[in-house]
Order: C-alpha cells, then sequence, then structure tokens
RNA sequence: GGAAGCGUGGCCGAGUGGUUGAAGGCGGCGGUCUUGAAAACCGUUGUGCCGCAAGGCACCAGGGGUUCAAAUCCUCUCGCUUCCGCCA
C-alpha cells in the first residue's frame, strides 16, 4: 500500500511509477476522495469537540442540580444527529480510498530496467556449464515413471488434473532436498527456523499483497475465513502484523519450508505437463525484516543464499532481473533464480527474489524503533525462495540421468538419502 | 459441538455511565546520590489521524447500537480459561 499523504504530494511520481508497471490507473477519484476526507474530517472533529466541551459542562450542571442541564442536552442531540451524519460520510470515504489505495502496485526502484513483458528482462549472469550427453537426456515425467517415483495418474484420480504424487526414492529426494536447504540456510546464513501455519486469516494476504486482487489465485473455506497460504511468505511476514519491531533486531532473516497452494487458474493450460506447475507444491522460503536503508543489500544477500543451493547441486543457474513490467503486484525489485533443465530444455524458475520496500509493512502495519523513544518506521519487507522444491527435482533428475534411465544422487544430498543412485 | 467465566497500556492490575488516555505496581529511559554499581529518591515512559501552528479527534479484543456523555449498558463476532462431549 502507498502512502495517502505520499500520493497526494507526489501525484507525477506516482502515475509515472504505475505507468512502468503497466498499470494505468485514473488517480482523478482518489484525489477527490482524499480531500473530501479531509474537510469532512476537520468538520466533524470540530463538533465532537464541542460536543465533549459541552457534556463536560452538563456533567456540572447535573451536579448543581441547574435547569440548564436539560437545554444544553437538547441542544447536544443535534450535534450528535450532525455528527452521525458526517460519521457516516466519512465512513463511506475512507471505505472508497482504502478500496482503491489496496488495489494500487507497488511503484518500482529507479534501477529496474524498463520493459513492456517478460521479454525485456535482463539476464545477469550464467553460473557453470551445460552438461554434456552422449545419449538424449529424457524429460522428468518420462524419468519418473519409469523410476515408478513420480506418479501422475494416481494423482489425477485422487484429486484431479496438476495433482501427482512422490513415491519412494522420489519422496526421499525432495525430502532429502528440503532437509538439505533448511540446514544451509540455518546453519551458513543465519535463518531462523519457522514452522507457520498453512491457513491463514484473510487479514494476511491483504499484508502481503495477495488480496484483494488476487483472490482468484486462492483456495479458501467456503463458511470460514480460512485461506490457504499461496507461499509461506504470507504468514511468515505477518508474524509480525501490528508489531512494533526494536530497531536493535533488524535485520531479523525466517526461513520456513511448507507446502504451498494454487489455484493456477490465471495459468489454465500452461505447463500442464510434468510437475513444473501444480496446485499443491512445496517451497523453502527466506523472509527478511530490514532497516529500509539496507533493504537492496539484503536483497543481493537473499539472492546469493539462494543462489548457493543450485551452486551445492551442481547445477547450471542463471540470474535474470525482472524488468518493470513483469514486477510483481508488491514488488519495487526482483531477481528470479532459473536452473537449466535438459530434459524438457528449458530454464526453470527456482526463485524469486524480491525487496518489497515499506509496502507490505504498511498494509501489515510492522514498524520498527530505531532507539527506545524515537518514532516507530515501517520496515522493509523481502523474500525469495530457497527453493522451490519441484523444479529443484526435475532439474536434479534431468541433470543427473545416466544413459540406462537411473540418477545419480547429487553428492550434497547423499547423507540425506541413503543412497548413491536412484534406479 | 454444549455450558460457565473472562478479554484494560511492554507486563501485572484498579476502574460498572460524567476532568479516565485511563489509579497503583513492575519493567524501560533520564537525573540526584556514589570511586563505580546496587539501594533510595525525583522526573519521564502508547499509537494513529487532521492541522503551518496552537491545538483537536480517535483508540480499554473487533464490529454495530443506546446516550448530551461509554472502558463502564445492549448486541454480534473473534480469542482465552475451566467443565462436558469428541479426537491425533
Amino acid at each position: 500500500m502507498l502512502d495517502l499523504k505520499f500520493i497526494r504530494e507526489n501525484i507525477e511520481l506516482v502515475k509515472e511509477g504505475l505507468a512502468k508497471k503497466g498499470e494505468k490507473a485514473d488517480l482523478g477519484p482518489f484525489l477527490e476522495l482524499d480531500a473530501r476526507r479531509r474537510t469532512v474530517l476537520q468538520e466533524v472533529e470540530t463538533l465532537k469537540s464541542e460536543r465533549n466541551k459541552v457534556s463536560e459542562e452538563i456533567a456540572r450542571l447535573k451536579k448543581e442540580k441547574s435547569p440548564e442541564a436539560d437545554k444544553k442536552v437538547l441542544e447536544m442531540r443535534q450535534v450528535g444527529d450532525k455528527i452521525k451524519l458526517l460519521d457516516d460520510e466519512l465512513r463511506i470515504i475512507e471505505e472508497k480510498l482504502t478500496e482503491i489505495t489496496l488495489a494500487l502496485p507497488n511503484l518500482p526502484d529507479p534501477t529496474v530496467p524498463l520493459g513492456q513483458s517478460e521479454k525485456d528482462n535482463v539476464v545477469e549472469k550464467t553460473v557453470g556449464d551445460e552438461k554434456k550427453f552422449d545419449f538424449a537426456p529424457q524429460p522428468h515425467w518420462e524419468l519418473g515413471e519409469k523410476l515408478d517415483i513420480i506418479d501422475f495418474e494416481r494423482g489425477v484420480k485422487m484429486s484431479g488434473t496438476r495433482f501427482y504424487l512422490l513415491k519412494g526414492a522420489g519422496a526421499k529426494l525432495q525430502r532429502a532436498l528440503i532437509a538439505m536447504m533448511l540446514d544451509v540456510h540455518t546453519r551458513k546464513h543465519g535463518y531462523g527456523e519457522i514452522l507457520p501455519p498453512y491457513i491463514v486469516n484473510h487479514h494476511c494476504l491483504i499484508g502481503t499483497g495477495q488480496l484483494p486482487k488476487f483472490s482468484d489465485n486462492l483456495y479458501h473455506d467456503a463458511e470460514e475465513d480460512f485461506w490457504l497460504i499461496p507461499t509461506a511468505e504470507v504468514p511468515v511476514t505477518n508474524m509480525y502484523r501490528g508489531e512494533i519491531l526494536d530497531g536493535s533486531q533488524l535485520p531479523l532473516y525466517h526461513v520456513a519450508y511448507t507446502p504451498c497452494f494454487r489455484r493456477e487458474k490465471m495459468s489454465a493450460g500452461k505447463d500442464v505437463r510434468g510437475i513444473k506447475r501444480g496446485h499443491q507444491f512445496d517451497k523453502v522460503e527466506l523472509v527478511k525484516f530490514s532497516l529500509p536503508e539496507n533493504s537492496n543489500q539484503e536483497l543481493q544477500k537473499l539472492l546469493a543464499d539462494a543462489c548457493a543451493i543450485p551452486e551445492l547441486l551442481g547445477l547450471r543457474y542463471r540470474i535474470v532481473q525482472l524488468c518493470t513490467a513483469d514486477l510483481t503486484f508488491s514488488s519495487v525489485k526482483t531477481y528470479d533464480v532459473e536452473v537449466w533443465a535438459p530434459g524438457c530444455n528449458e530454464w526453470l524458475e527456482v526463485s524469486s527474489c524480491s525487496n518489497f520496500g515499506d509496502f507490505q509493512a504498511r498494509r501489515a502495519n510492522i514498524k520498527f524503533r530505531r532507539e527506545p523513544k524515537a518514532k516507530p518506521e515501517f520496515v522493509h519487507t523481502l523474500n525469495g525462495s530457497g527453493l522451490a522444491l519441484p523444479r529443484t527435482m526435475i532439474a536434479v533428475m534431468e541433470n543427473y540421468q545416466n544413459a540406462d534411465g537411473t540418477i545419480t544422487v547429487p553428492e550434497v544430498l547423499r547423507p540425506f538419502m541413503g543412497m548413491d543412485v536412484i534406479k
């Protein structure tokens, strides 16, 4: 959410920022409502001030048993009616303002490359060489079925399209990856491990920016205010919702492994083959709370922490900076990490590392104090996958496959797997 | 799911319609004293919004209502505790 005062005072800057993101919002209604709000507010507060004074007077007069009291009560009854009318108007104005501001995306950082679509994203660097095969590498869905470690048919039978089961060494491989990632981030990168609820209320989703605009992509309970998380970012960022943190504790680093649930209505027909895009998938997520002045530096460190995983797995990967048009709703600046999958012959996004500035902090009301008595300020929030499991699985399976259809277990995972080859 | 009780500031805790944004205590911060520390004493100690400012308004789990006036009364929601039922 953008600050009301900031929009009011920087209207051209806001328009420009929104345009860069491909958002053509008409801010006219905003300005009108904002002005009207302040007028009505001042009016009603003057009346309330008067009522407060006279009410005190009435208390005194009643104590003195003065006949004046009843007259004043009648007067105040009329003032009360006026207040009620103005308060009602104010409530409507504020609801509309909230509706508008909650739907406005965050503004991009000035350093983000301008672009019209994902085609304008910038590949920053590519690490590692392409693996040479003396046979035609198979896609993971073929490897998985032949080794009986991924079962697509039964997944569909149980739940429907875009569901699958991991079996035996497949399930174990994913468990090994999760354990390895959590160990690396907690032991080497200083993240505190969290195991959050997988179901949250709507306040959390407003806090991180999924609601109110993107409810289409979320699963929720028909009767209660229960929503399945689309990413651990939601519960972990909202841990500190409505709190004022001690500035000396910042930056705070958290890592959480959770399943993620997405309806994927927006990507119907896209990536239907294999395990690349399911309605349920697992992910290890990194979340940071930072001082405003350090957030871009923290983003670079976050990105490095995410890249440590493909590095350890010996996977070829690249870093892509998203252009203005491809930034998500809440993001100020984002880098994707992609790994190469020789079987399906494409780069797979396994992490998306973003700085959200104070956008989420403002929505979720997460503040900090620099000094014990200092005025509270909004923190900056950041997050990135570290990493998403299905696509990491794909990359491991396809890169480590052998001519006979077996898969060699990467060195780092062997202590977790208790086997060298999946056959 | 049923019944009863409860929900006040960082924490504990007073307060059942009228100078209560809220007593008192603890904790925190500043000071006096001390070589230093402790103790003692004094002072200070919530957030948001509107306003150039002076200042004003709002907030006692959350929403709605009654009243000239609500932490205090009514109502709904949420949460906590205890008992019963159920369950991993």
